[in-house]
RNA sequence: CGGAGCGUAGCGCAGCCUGGUAGCGCGCUUGGUUUGGGACCAAGAUGUCGGAGGUUCGAAUCCUCUCGCUCCGACCA
């Protein structure tokens, strides 16, 4: 491609409404433009990059024995309605009629599509297993979209949905998943993690994340520093070898702490840590169940930890009415002792005597409050966040080191939900009639380039990796109008393009500054630069845009050593 | 959804408080000089000041409504 006669439009400045690293560099390397809030035009540029992210998909979808079909965007009411999800769904779900007045919603997933197409067309465990995936563009309405294309409405995702006779089968369909996942990412270049996760409202028992280590991710996650456990903090477990209550030395005292609300305000105030707390929340569960719930000072509450506990589909905190009603005191002075309504603690508590409580009361606190001697709990779990350090539940040594990712992929075990619902069942070898047992898959693949470059950047511009660098090698011409120099860097450009080297070259009419500037802005991992000064010595550079390496390659030798260099790149070691 | 902020040229912004000819930088066009890390000179083009209504002799500026966008919150007990 030559760049004079390509659509590249790079921005000097940095758009105003471009928080993260990877929004503003998709945006100045012209990539990306946005249409509306969430919603995005892919530029040339930008494409050729998720492209390829695609094509590495449908390799491993391919090998792993998945088949690729493409469902309609537009889903008609009645499918969801079948399944539940038209009520369920919400706001996500963006809903409009047809001409006829007909419903219709934006495809946010595809279950009930793919769940439709296998009970119209298979009948028999002989044409199992099956695992079907499709790349399309899905659209959920979310409340707030942001980051580019990191959290879009309208986005493009590879999507699949195995289905097995059998419980077994479907786990080695997951199994199998599981590997092309982690073959996908690793052929991409990109430092990930896979995680075991919350299943959310999807549904199913068992779940992993595929997360993209990065700063600015939007979750978090912890690994042992021992064996391979990790996990999304909202689902890692904590063990505890054993919780011991140390003998109660302290009388129940009430203590004035007039304005100290929370937990730093107290534990100031009264010259202790925020270890020596107990912190206690008022929560309302999804069925309007009001509890208290305990923890330590420093922790914090998961509350779909807290959710699952209870059997409920979530958990908020309480509204300052509520506490009021409750606890008898304004927000910031709950506590256990006395309390009417069901406590559920945090299983560490039980490890602690002697602590500081909130005492249901305007500016007042109890020191000295002891488990059992002056309040009671009815129940004590696992509710409380993960954290670095934590021990493993896995292995004996092992702590938990913290990360955050961006959670590029996800996979479910389903079970019989959706085919359930939707009544697809096929005849076993006995002859009889059973629900399909159901995995779904998926990665979002604009989030996963996004991703890339939030890892790959520098203080210049991006630095993709080479399986999804929209072009392999820059070739930059220097002087378009030395003739010298721009027959050496056209003959270079052809003999790159005769052997399939995707390469963008150069010839545009401006100044070397400018062209340096671009070519680091936009990243292309292989630059060979055509000038005046190296070619009388006949010579060009290489530049490596990763390290910044540059050497003095002679002309005849470059084309061989870029295409070295080119494979070595795309060259993956596999996983053992 | 709650809170905050922003909509002025393609991009980044000033002007608004205190009403009176719509500006700056970058980019763009033309000509010339330049050509190894975002050049210089000269001459240009470009705006329903997000939209609607109101106040006023007069509104980018004041008032009301509306639409769009961005950020923050959803761990405070």
């Amino acid at each position: 491609m030559r760049y004079s006669q390509y659509l590249l439009p790079t921005l000097k400045e940095t758009p105003a409404d471009a928080e993260i690293i990877s929004h503003q560099l998709m945006m100045r390397g012209g990539m990306i433009r946005k249409v509306a809030a969430g919603i995005y035009s892919y530029l040339p540029f930008g494409l050729r990059s998720l492209r390829k992210m695609e094509q590495i998909i449908r390799e491993e979808m391919d090998k792993a024995g998945a088949i690729e079909c493409l469902m309609p965007m537009a889903n008609p009411a009645e499918l969801w309605q079948e399944s539940g999800r038209w009520e369920k769904y919400g706001k996500e779900l963006l809903r409009f009629k047809d001409r006829k007045s007909a419903d219709f919603c934006m495809g946010p997933t595809h279950e009930e599509v793919i769940t439709d197409i296998v009970r119209n067309t298979v009948n028999s465990y002989r044409q199992l297993p099956l695992n079907l995936y499709q790349i399309q563009t899905k659209f959920r309405d979310e409340i707030r979209p942001r980051f580019g294309l990191m959290r879009g409405r309208e986005f493009i995702m590879k999507d699949a949905y195995s289905f097995d006779m059998e419980d077994a089968g479907a786990d080695s369909s997951y199994a199998k998943m599981f590997q092309a996942y982690r073959n996908i990412f690793n052929r991409c270049g990109l430092n990930f993690r896979s995680v075991e996760a919350d299943s959310g409202t999807i549904g199913g028992n068992f779940s992993h994340e595929f997360m993209v280590l990065a700063e600015s991710g939007e979750d978090g996650i912890v690994s042992c520093d021992s064996c391979d456990y990790a996990a999304n903090v909202e689902k890692a477990e904590l063990v505890y070898a054993e919780l011991e209550t140390p003998v109660a030395t302290q009388e129940l005292q009430q203590v004035d702490t007039p304005g100290q609300k929370s937990i730093a305000e107290v534990a100031t105030f009264l010259q202790l840590s925020p270890q020596q707390l107990v912190k206690t929340l008022i929560v309302q569960t999804a069925e309007d169940e009001v509890l208290a719930v305990l923890l330590r000072g420093d922790r914090e509450l998961n509350d779909i930890k807290l959710a699952n506990l209870l059997d409920t589909d979530w958990v908020v905190m309480a509204e300052d009415d509520v506490v009021k009603e409750v606890t008898g005191a304004p927000t910031g002075f709950a506590g256990p002792i006395g309390l009417q309504v069901k406590v559920v603690a945090d299983s560490e508590i039980k490890a602690m005597a002697d602590f500081v409580v909130g005492a249901n009361g305007v500016d007042s606190h109890y020191r000295g409050a002891n488990l059992e001697r002056d309040f009671s709990a009815s129940q004590f779990a696992d509710i409380r966040q993960a954290e670095a350090g934590d021990s493993c539940p896995r292995c004996e040594a092992g702590k938990f080191e913290s990360w955050r990712g961006i959670e590029v992929g996800h996979i479910f075990k389903l079970g019989t939900k959706y085919s359930e619902a939707l009544n697809a069942t096929v005849l076993d070898d006995q002859g009889k009639s059973k629900p399909l047992v159901m995995g779904c898959y998926g990665i979002g693949v604009g989030r996963t380039v996004a991703a890339a470059i939030e890892q790959n950047h520098d203080e210049n511009g991006m630095v993709l990796p080479m399986p999804l660098a929209p072009f392999q090698v820059l070739v930059t011409m220097l002087n378009p109008k030395d003739d010298e120099v721009r027959e050496a860097a056209e003959t270079l450009y052809q003999q790159l393009l005769d052997l399939n080297i995707e390469v963008l070259l150069d010839d545009r009419n401006e100044r070397p500054g400018i062209k340096f500037k671009d070519g680091d802005l936009i990243g292309i991992p292989l630059r060979v630069t055509v000038g005046a000064r190296s070619l009388k010595e006949g010579n060009v550079e290489l530049k490596v845009r990763k390290s910044g390496d540059v050497s003095l390659v002679a002309v005849t030798d470059v084309v061989t050593k870029l295409q070295q260099q080119v494979s070595e790149a795309l060259t993956v070691v596999p996983e053992s």
